[in-house]
DNA sequence: AATCATTTGTTCGTATGTATC
DNA sequence: AGATACATACGAACAAATGAT
């Protein structure tokens, strides 16, 4: 390869692999790179701009490029009894549980497929962000037909748990049936609330949930940090 | 937003939404997005970047850009009991497999580690490419201890599907223990044989096969297109 | 087989804006 | 307020792939 800009990206994909950069560090400023390579700045932005794509580096106006951190990703065991909360506390992470909307609704022609609902059935839908300390983790939506869960409004302040709320004031007990894994591109929205890059990969997870192997109770959506998640299935 | 090559990705982003441009359309070429957006090519080459970033687009020197075609994703059912070549059959799909390559080594550390191994253990390396008639799918790196598939080179001429061989050649019943999956980028050379972009979501699957329950006997590392694959775990 | 127009890819060169410290 | 660093934009030239003549 004689193209410039790709030979300045590959120069510090090798150097960082081989721990010449460590992890935070900062690469050399555009002007830097300048002297060091005698290119044009348009082609070190390039160059930059490609380890971006790639996730090699993270890029802050006024400060600098900087090597990203590869953080361990977080197991996650997806099975048919799987809650976030307590998966994290076994990890001896602290999570942290956001309720970032929710709306009582006529059910969407999508969600009576998925939840095997009559036409005009009421449902309510939450939208919840899950983040360990203060790096966001994940969003999920999740939608349950509102006869399961009447007055649910009533329990939302201070939501900290959806399936301890299921299961204190409803009874409920959620059983995974299905779940769909996909690797996908985040919705600009989330990709600015999971603090991502537009092009960062993320997991999305689409969950089937019954209540004693009867209902369709839940459905959720889940999209997950590529960079700090691992999904582990047991057969 | 006041940032134009912004604007100008977002109206691509809109018309494409609303179907004014169909799958596999052609988008105004370069010369003709200045003279329609009056604005200078560096900006329009911008614009048409991050359309190809987010995956609205794909362009091709001397071709122009063209609007994504979003495939179907194929399910992909993920059990203990899976091959790949069965599940393309039940949906019609006409299944392609080719051994890009094949080796026998020692075990490094970690498939040491994956397959329970002893030092200095010898194993077969496969690494097979999956396709659905033209279309490259995935990239699997399959490793097994070289004891289990004595003398493995003998049947790898005309290689098109890894179970059958190892139930026909050696009696071994897979079964498939754990899989971990993940979202992330591909390597630069998976990318370029897997046909998409270095910056295009991937779905890891690793996977880790046992033979009637006792030996660990595979472990394998799929790399799948993300637009094109959606693994279904039933629980 | 060779040439040419079209279209995207790469690079050079310059100027100004914006975020950070 | 000023220095540093990245972001955006203007302007121009040549290279490389493609498809048609």
């Amino acid at each position: 390869m004689d193209v410039q800009h790709i030979e300045i990206a590959d120069y510090f994909i090798q150097a960082i692999s081989q721990g010449l950069y460590q992890e935070g560090d900062r690469i050399p400023s555009e002007a830097e790179l300048q002297v060091l390579f005698g290119a044009r700045r348009s082609v070190l932005r390039r160059a930059v701009a490609r380890l971006e794509e790639t996730g090699w580096v993270t890029t802050r106006q006024g400060k600098g490029s900087f090597v990203t951190s590869r953080k361990v990703p977080i197991d996650y065991e997806l099975s048919s009894r799987t809650a976030f909360s307590s998966i994290m506390k076994e990890k001896g992470i602290v999570p942290r549980v956001a309720l970032l909307h929710w709306e009582k609704r006529a059910a969407k022609q999508r969600e009576q497929d998925q939840l095997a609902l009559g036409i005009d059935e009421t449902v309510y839908a939450l939208e919840i962000l899950r983040s360990t300390g203060d790096v966001p983790l994940s969003i999920t939506t999740t939608v349950m037909p509102a006869y399961l869960v009447p007055d649910l409004e009533a329990h939302l302040t201070g939501f900290h748990s959806l399936y301890a709320l299921l299961s204190r004031n409803y009874q409920l007990q959620p059983r995974r049936l299905k779940s769909i894994v996909r690797a996908a591109l985040p919705e600009p929205r989330d990709a600015q609330i999971l603090n991502i890059a537009d092009h960062a990969p993320i997991l999305q997870i689409e969950s089937f949930v019954t209540h004693r192997g009867v209902n369709l109770m839940e459905y959720s959506m889940s999209r997950i940090r590529g960079d700090l998640n691992k999904s582990c299935v047991t057969f």
